[in-house]
DNA sequence: TACTTTTATATGTCTGACATAATACAAAAA
DNA sequence: TTTTTGTATTATGTCAGACATATAAAAGTA
């Protein structure tokens, strides 16, 4: 009879490169270095460890890839400070993000456009407001005799909300998020209709301004949530997986 | 006389990698590989590119170490979906962040959870229901005869609403987040009070179940407002610089 | 057919060498 | 003295060739 073997887990399979890895972090930690502190020469990891250069050069490289230390000829390597949206960056650029990812990031912009509210009431200037009706202006007049959509006055509308939101990594987050957006854009079947959401009888970005101007968050809220319903009703009855 | 300098740029200075990296990338377009695609071996691009195969192994480990792809003994290299969560994953394990982006985390949290109540509406299920209503009831005998708050059902209620919109980029984006906030209600000098806030004069959690249960999304996200208050009061009155 | 053994092969690791750029320091010039 | 320029040093960057290891595919066996 054969006994069931689902419940073994395979025994560590890690190559040297890998528990070098974890060494390396345990090293970091053990040592509680800081951003700005410069590690050991790779030939002294490797003869503290009893690995080849090789084997080291590896581990720091994915360090560095992922943005945790820097290096430079003569000087060695300097821990840094990781920049936590490069790598979601890279990524993207790598056009390999799959049908679900696409998704679940649109219906991210979606709750972020909705969440931010409290924070740009907060923090909104009256140079951000200015900046924001002229943006807006500009709109109206562009497409007062079409119906035609602007992609790229909308971007920039929405762009400057989130950049009044004051906190960079949303602002990056959002940057490195355009190209989805276009994505999402292009392909979907149904047609560009209801992307032109800024006129008719949603909720326009005037009206947006405008309560940003004298209203309060609760307000902006609902209001952001109808300029935004033909998103919404295309994400929430699309059936996930 | 002297000239001025300043307006000589430096010139290009990317190391072999670098160059490769980009080429590697454009093999990618060119070619208009899809995931699961597998790609020349090690040598064949080190002979097509005329560098080493040392050069060509770290240009590869960046991509691996961002998640384009995969490689196997014997097999290759073949392209995968980038887990856009690994990386930033890393990073935090590498307990790097600076103060501002852990702030900026923070905030994302707030912003999060205001948004996602369209979600959460259009999404619930009988037995996510039942499920938070077991959550909130242990909370409530455990937390009877004391004004002690609990982290754990803190996040397991909240957990369970990520879980809930079923975006499993923003249910990994919460989990991964979770040590942030740790850290963050760990480091807060002005001690344990603000976190209370399960009890006492704001919603609860048992207010926001059951809004949850017959109410609306425009109703919920004024009950988590509230929930949350002491969070917002605290971020929107620091003063970002 | 189903199973085991062998073989070929691409990645993983090692070694030792040289190239290159950044730094420190000495020498020269102002 | 102060500034500039040359020189030596050094840690990372790149190279070449070898062997180790896992494993997919082929060959062999029942």
């Amino acid at each position: 009879m054969k006994t069931k073997l689902s419940k073994m887990a395979p025994l560590e399979n890690l190559s040297l490169v890998d528990k070098v890895e974890i060494r390396l972090k345990e090293y970091f930690k053990e040592n509680n270095l800081k951003i700005g502190d410069s590690i050991p020469k790779e030939l002294e990891f490797a003869q503290a460890l009893g690995v080849s250069r090789t084997v080291i050069r590896e581990a720091l490289l994915r360090l560095r890839t992922i943005g945790v230390i820097q290096s430079k000829k003569r000087s060695g390597m300097v821990l840094t400070q990781p920049d936590i949206i490069q790598n979601f960056e890279k990524a993207i650029e790598y056009n390999l993000l799959g049908e679900e990812a696409l998704t679940d990031i649109f219906e991210l912009r979606l709750i972020l456009e909705m969440g931010m509210a409290d924070l740009l009431f907060a923090r909104k200037t009256k140079a951000d407001l200015d900046a924001l009706d002229k943006i807006v202006s500009k709109q109206e007049i562009e497409e007062q005799n079409t119906v035609l959509f602007s992609l790229k006055n909308e971007i920039a509308f929405h762009g400057k909300l989130y950049e009044m939101s004051n906190n960079s990594t949303l602002q990056r987050f959002q940057d490195l998020l355009l190209p989805v957006f276009n994505y999402v854009h292009d392909n979907m079947p149904q047609g560009a209709e209801d992307f032109k959401y800024s006129k008719g009888k949603f909720v326009t970005h005037r009206d947006l301004l405008n309560i940003l101007i004298d209203g309060d968050a609760e307000t902006f809220r609902e209001a952001m949530r109808n300029h935004l319903e033909p998103h919404f009703e295309r994400v929430l009855n699309t059936v996930k997986s």
